[in-house]
DNA sequence: TCGTTATTTCGGAAAATCTAGATATGTTTG
DNA sequence: CAAACATATCTAGATTTTCCGAAATAACGA
């Protein structure tokens, strides 16, 4: 994990809201989507992207920097790229940062 | 405080080591320094200068970054700024990450 | 295979950030 | 007051970030 990359990542209120967004699919994915949730798959590109309201290549470009920092993963399905939190990276990140007191 | 901003700060690592160092001024700063650390003023830009290595602008920038953000907080006596660390910043972004697991 | 759909990668423009050096401001001392 | 000192601010160039549209890649279905 490195720090450096995911403190640079999370220095984007979009990345910042995508992270929280995926925190409860439910609440803020359309609900056809409730399968893919259940699957535990994740939330695919178009439905981020409508959200955050970017074009499709920037919406992939802030998913991609949120996966290399290891925040989110990524599961390819078909032509669908699911992305999901990485609760491990998450709890690490947060245990790091109560250290910082 | 400014969450974006915070997580800015943090995404260099100059800037997270003059938030270690000031965690403990005694273990990383000069000994003639103690009176100023047992005042809870800080510590001084140009000991901060020194141990960071880089000139003394660069050195200043960061900190106000720092301090702009509520990481830091400054107090200025006579010709000397002392930065000591904002403990209730630090717990409250504590507080903050915990909260995106 | 061809066309369609989903996503990623590339190239580039505008905006933001970083850093060092020069200059300015404020403080202490002689 | 002048000189020396500590720090901040300004300037400018280099780098980085963010975003978009276009092109490339991948998978599907007819």
């Amino acid at each position: 994990m490195e720090l450096k990359m995911i403190f640079k990542a999370l220095s984007n209120e979009t990345r910042v809201n995508m992270l929280h967004w995926l925190k409860q699919p439910r609440l803020h994915f359309p609900a056809e989507e409730l399968e893919d949730y259940d699957a535990h798959l994740g939330v695919c590109v178009s439905d981020i992207t409508e959200k955050a309201g970017l074009s499709l290549s920037a919406t992939s470009d802030h998913l991609s920097s949120l996966q290399k920092c290891g925040l989110i993963e990524a599961t390819r399905v078909g032509q669908w790229t699911y992305y999901k939190r990485n609760e491990a990276t998450i709890a690490q990140l947060s245990g790091l940062v109560q250290n910082m007191r």
